[in-house]
RNA sequence: GCCCCCAUCGUUCAGUGGCCUAGGACACCUGCCUUUCACGCAGGCAACACGGGUUCGAAUCCCGUUGGGGGUGCCA
């Protein structure tokens, strides 16, 4: 893989499940360094102490897999605090930092008492502040001056040095903040393209503040990463996806029957769109071929489950029907009529098939030939079955008849369709709906007479004589 | 409050000064196919937020307004 100086990562902090605009990120890491022939380093981002949960590294690393992102090279920043420390150390001594007793409330009623800008005021820069309790480390921002950066999908961004306060960098419990971690890996790491999502974009200025600082007078001509900041994935009120209100974790659409694939290909469309115009929907060799950076939209996006759904019937649709049978597997075993005989699913599967958007839906489509007939809404029976007299007296025929013929012909599906049909010629009506209607309780679904046969003989002509008292 | 970002059909991507009477896809609507549904096919609806510039010419460049969003932690 690594045949090329392009270095990317993807950073998540194990505070949570992988979710989708992560997997976004690290998708679109993924995509820039298989186009480029570099390498995908994973960084986990544990060095909050209180909020990682290292047990959800695993899970990051399946939902990862699950959508076929590899990566070449994976850290822990919390093997790597004594670095960090160090780092923040040599700022100390070289006056680039100072240590501040303040506590939170000090600083925000001194805030709030002044009225003027936010954060922190400096109180502490010049007091000489001794290690102790409910110390930290403060950086030493500049009072005047611009930093600024190119970002390749928003053009330059400046900031106003004197917007930025001193933030500090190490907590009172001695553990660097993710700042200092995030800058010194980045350099350390060799990491020459930061692509991540757009609410990181003003973190960018302290980074590159502290980054300078560690490359110390000498090094200044070290070129910062290329950044990239992705556009947020909103809801339908525009809203950046929150794990609160939002469907937003990967292992639950996975668990919901998405295939991978399909979820790929569809979070690919947000914020980019193959620079031929061609095909949206198609293999992923094909997206990466043509995938760059430079083309990716500053727009927020929005997360059409929808559109979403429609991908995913579409790659389901595209499986060969051995493979539908096998991914479907998992979801045939805990479904609402109780489990799925696989041969019998997979007798029906390319019925199926053609017809969910899901893989969990595949199931509800057989409950009937499984289970009994669904209760059908006053509606749809009424639609079909009839709601005049006549229609009424004619159903009721077509239902006796068809139940009669069916005593003693063969269970085949085509005799089954001989029977049905060659009793609405008779009638000079149509048959099928009603059957249906008697047999499964819906209106729709897959093929009639293929399911029909899997049914015993006395079962069908049951549901029959009881759809024909019902009416 | 302060800082930063964004602005083309309902949604998403295209369009980088003339090829735009703005294109594709999803969604939606209509028909065709089919003794169900789905698929497929044909068609339809539908957008350059507003106001100023710049220019022979602006969806495309600049400024402003409005609207939306993100950030503002000893979270990342």
């Amino acid at each position: 893989m690594a045949d090329s100086p392009i270095r990317v990562r993807f950073s998540p902090a194990p505070t949570g499940y992988l979710h989708v605009g992560g997997a976004r990120s690290a998708l679109f890491n993924w995509m820039y360094a298989q186009r480029t022939g570099g390498t995908m380093v994973l960084r986990v981002e544990d060095t909050d102490a209180d909020r990682s949960r290292p047990e959800l590294i695993k899970a990051i690393h399946d939902n990862l897999a699950w959508l076929g992102i590899t990566w070449d090279e994976e850290y822990l920043q919390s093997d790597r605090f004594d670095q960090y420390r160090a780092a923040a150390q040599d700022f100390l001594d070289r006056d680039l930092a100072y240590r501040c007793d303040c506590s939170q409330d000090d600083v925000k009623a001194r805030f709030e008492a002044s009225g003027e800008q936010g954060g922190y005021d400096g109180h502490c820069r010049d007091r000489n502040v001794q290690p102790g309790e409910g110390v930290v480390v403060r950086f030493r921002t500049p009072d005047s001056g611009v930093t600024a950066y190119d970002d390749i999908i928003r053009g330059r961004v400046e900031f106003d040095n004197a917007t930025l306060e001193d933030f500090v960098i190490v907590r009172s419990s001695g553990v660097p903040l993710f700042h200092v971690a995030n800058a010194y890996d980045d350099l350390d790491m060799g990491i020459t393209h930061v692509v991540r999502g757009e609410d990181l974009v003003n973190t960018v200025p302290r980074v590159l503040l502290l980054r300078q600082a560690m490359l110390g007078p000498d090094r200044q001509d070290t070129p910062p990463p290329v950044f990239a900041h992705l556009p947020l994935i909103v809801n339908e009120k525009r809203q950046k996806l929150s794990k609160r209100r939002d469907d937003v974790s990967v292992g639950d659409y996975a668990a919901r029957g998405y295939l991978p694939e399909a979820m790929r290909n569809y979070l690919l469309t947000l914020g980019w769109g193959p620079r031929d115009g061609g095909e949206e929907i198609r293999p992923i060799e094909e997206l990466v071929a043509q995938f760059d950076l430079a083309d990716i939209n500053a727009a927020p996006a929005f997360f059409d489950v929808k559109k979403l759904d429609h991908f995913n019937a579409e790659y389901i649709r595209a499986l060969p029907v051995e493979e539908y049978i096998e991914r479907v597997q998992p979801f045939l075993e805990d479904t609402d009529v109780g489990p799925i005989d696989p041969d019998l699913f997979g007798r029906m599967a390319a019925f199926v098939q053609g017809r969910v958007r899901l893989l969990s839906e595949s199931a509800s489509f057989l409950d009937w030939v499984v289970g009994e007939p669904r209760e059908p809404s006053e509606k749809d029976w009424n639609k079909v079955m009839g709601n005049s007299e006549e229609k009424l007296a004619m159903t009721g025929n077509v239902l006796d008849r068809v139940a009669e013929r069916l005593a003693d012909c063969d269970w085949t599906p085509e005799a089954l369709e001989a029977v049905v049909f060659g009793v609405g010629e008779e009638l000079e009506t149509k048959t099928q709906m009603s059957v249906r209607m008697a047999l499964s309780g819906a209106r729709s679904g897959i093929p009639l007479f293929e399911p029909m046969a899997e049914l015993d003989r006395h079962v069908v002509i049951g549901r029959l004589r009881a759809a024909r008292a019902k009416l």
